[in-house]
DNA sequence: CCCGATTAGTTGTTGTTACAACTAACGGTA
DNA sequence: TACCGTTAGTTGTAACAACAACTAATCGGG
């Protein structure tokens, strides 16, 4: 209890600033896409998550993994989108206790005509603010702090485009 | 619409390890909080903020700026806070529109009581799995985004050090 | 082939947050 | 000093997330 190493000055700042963003960011991300688009920022990922998935489909249990959230949480997500026509759920052949979810053509759609605004708002306040050497820089401290973070890689998709790995 | 300017691959690997960072890391603030104290990072950093006040104490209104809380919000959480003892609200003497909110000796104890394990988390899952140049290129990085994200420097301390400036 | 243990997912309850409506007090102006 | 606009804060409502309890299906022995 005694023996904390409390943070120097100069981490105290950083961590500061970074704890602002943290804070600040996802409601930047939540406010845009709820004007245009009636999407919380999680409903996008979502979307977005089953647009690039082979087929627009993905297991309940992947899809919760690949989003961070819950099983409970995504149900109910899931369930608000199927009724606004972005999702459907499929049942899965080979394991009966298992549900799919598919995005359907409105969803593909809707992900469609979100993603530019979308993009163009991380643009503005994240990206265009940097250098490329800022880019290189924040993909690094980024991927040290997801190993320490995220030591299974859910987020981390460092060979998830090799389909062999 | 057409000409959205999309992230080089670069800048999307980035930014996809930078968003995972942002989702997962108010998790794992929380869950030590909670567990080590029950209180969640928002309370927690209430708790501090007014520490750091001079006299414990600070106007909502101030406090919601320190904290980026809505005033309902802060209002509320002060409220449970004021129910477990650790603030106090009292009246502003010379505007009788304003309530301060003040720190008790009990809330007083409870950040004292909490902070070193806060700490730890917070080297563990941030600082530490970074170097010294880690830690600047974070700061510029960080002051930058906020620069736009954060255009009123609500959170961004530049000057809140200097009593006069 | 049947039973316990595990896995996949859904549903209900409770707490927290956002948003809107409201009250109270200040400040300037006629 | 009486009024109007603005500022400070609280309270009520509605949406979302966390947690727990539940159902249903699979797996792994005996």
């Amino acid at each position: 209890m005694t023996d904390v190493r409390w943070l120097s000055p100069d981490e105290l700042q950083a961590w500061k600033k970074f704890v602002a963003v943290v804070e600040l960011l996802p409601g930047v991300l939540d406010s845009q896409l709820q004007r245009d688009a009636e999407l919380s920022h999680f409903e996008y990922f979502v979307l977005a998550m089953l647009s690039e998935a082979p087929d627009r489909t993905l297991r309940m249990t992947g899809l919760a993994s690949a989003t961070n959230a819950t099983l409970p949480r995504l149900s109910h997500v899931v369930s608000r989108l199927e009724k606004r026509g972005f999702i459907e759920r499929v049942a899965c052949a080979e394991d009966r206790r298992a549900t799919n979810a598919r995005l359907t053509d409105a969803g593909v759609a809707k992900v469609v005509e979100t993603a530019p605004g979308h993009v163009t708002t991380v643009r503005e306040n994240v990206i265009d603010p940097l250098s490329d050497s800022d880019i290189a820089d924040l993909d690094r401290i980024m991927g040290r702090m997801l190993g320490t973070i995220d030591p299974e890689r859910r987020f981390n998709p460092a060979v998830m485009a090799e389909p062999g790995a």
